[in-house]
DNA sequence: TTGATAGGCAAGTGAACACTTGCCTATAGT
DNA sequence: ACTATAGGCAAGTGTTCACTTGCCTATCAA
């Protein structure tokens, strides 16, 4: 019951994470070499494939992207319903089910 | 721009932080030593009064916990609105104003 | 088949982070 | 005065994390 917000809070902890999200928030559907490059061209970040490929991988297992495979292809969604976790816990206080256990 | 969500976002990654803040959403105003028992008490979070010391000036900083000196005593209290950024972000896009420049 | 493109796996490195221990300051009760 | 309580500062430690480098697989075009 934790698991699942701790890989959402530590997506979210880098900021090169969250500018792929803005990215994919603009464009959804876009694949590794695309975010490679528009990470580069837009925000001046010179990473290499491998790192951005890791990030996609941790944001994926956040569950706020999904995959797609066609062919030699692999497409990127976002998916932003795992966020309305963080709203729902502290902005609207007693709606749902709060309460963490242990870490 | 990026610096406030920097803060903001690292201190939502660690569990313990997040438990603290859903126990001054319980009951706003503790002190230290209120946090280090009730993290003990109702959670099991042995950790030492440095620990959550130091977790509290990471919610602080990042503008989740606002605090108020009386006497000996420090008063800690919860600031939510921070948590906001994060809906009109992702959740709501084009509301606001999104892009971010580098990490 | 050859070569180019799109992506994956795994080990290594340096920095950031959570937590501890030890000592110090300030307010309050006796 | 003395003692206990509430909190702060700073150095040290072990782990996690972001990123790189090197090599390997799979799809498509010539």
């Amino acid at each position: 019951m934790e698991c699942v917000a701790d890989d959402l809070f530590k997506a979210l902890a880098d900021p090169t994470r969250r500018t792929i999200l803005d990215e994919l928030t603009e464009s959804s559907g876009q694949t590794l070499f695309e975010i490679c490059s528009r990470l580069s061209m837009r925000h001046g970040l010179g990473l290499s494939r491998q790192a951005v490929s890791q990030h996609l991988a941790v944001l994926e297992a956040a569950g706020l992207v999904e995959t797609r495979r066609e062919g030699r292809y692999k497409f990127h969604d976002l998916n932003t319903a795992p966020l309305r976790e963080i709203t729902e816990r502290w902005l609207a206080p007693g709606e749902s089910a709060p309460e963490e256990s242990t870490p």
